[in-house]
DNA sequence: CGTCAGATTCTCT
DNA sequence: GAGAATCTGACGC
């Protein structure tokens, strides 16, 4: 167990692809109470802007997505299907909506169940939408610097087929290494 | 490997 | 009040 460097401001503030490579490797880290539940990740997805049809930010400026037209390094987190809860990472500039989901992680300590998919990884760390507008810098939810992917693959997203052109853009990025990866593959 | 239904709540009109 | 929704688990071959 060794101590954690959490992540700084600067790390999110830029554009959400290099976020969600750079995010590969690094520790998930959740605590509660006097638990520290860590993971690593291994699977992200990048939604670049109002411009990508598959960002929700492309719907507007609502009420639920004003979190991502906020400061870089912040949770976004939603319900969808009514049961899932999606842990999204706020990056880039004030107004850019940009995002970065979370996919899959490997459990590290104090996770149990499984983490292969975006609605696992928040069950299994128990994050849910009370971490919505959460700041990743401050508080008990964050990420922590990890290991270098040397091995990272590129496809298109999963389950964004309604998006037109940008259903196929390679935003989706893991480990080739990792056994952690989510199922569903689209490339 | 593939297909498919369930199951639930919030969002915006 | 309709409809979406960045999914999961189960089942079949």
């Amino acid at each position: 167990v060794k101590p954690l460097v959490r992540l700084a401001r600067s790390f999110y503030a830029r554009d959400a692809e290099t976020v969600a490579r750079a995010l590969l490797g690094s520790i998930l880290v959740h605590v509660v109470g006097d638990e520290e539940r860590r993971a690593r990740v291994v699977e992200t997805e990048a939604y670049v802007g109002a411009h990508d049809l598959a960002c929700h930010a492309s719907k507007g400026r609502t009420k639920r997505t004003e979190v991502m037209f906020g400061p870089a390094g912040h949770a976004y987190v939603y319900l969808i299907y009514g049961m899932h809860q999606m842990l999204n990472v706020v990056t880039g500039d004030v107004d850019d909506a940009q995002a970065v989901l979370i996919r899959a992680v490997e459990p590290l300590s104090l996770v149990t169940g499984k983490t292969n998919g975006p609605g696992l990884v928040a069950r299994s760390l128990g994050v849910t939408r009370e971490h919505d507008g959460a700041d990743l810098c401050a508080g008990s939810l964050f990420f922590a610097r990890g290991t270098r992917v040397r091995d990272v693959v590129v496809t298109p997203r999963i389950n964004v087929d309604y998006a037109k052109e940008w259903a196929k853009a390679p935003l989706r990025f893991y480990d080739a290494k990792s056994a952690f990866v989510s199922r569903r593959t689209s490339g």
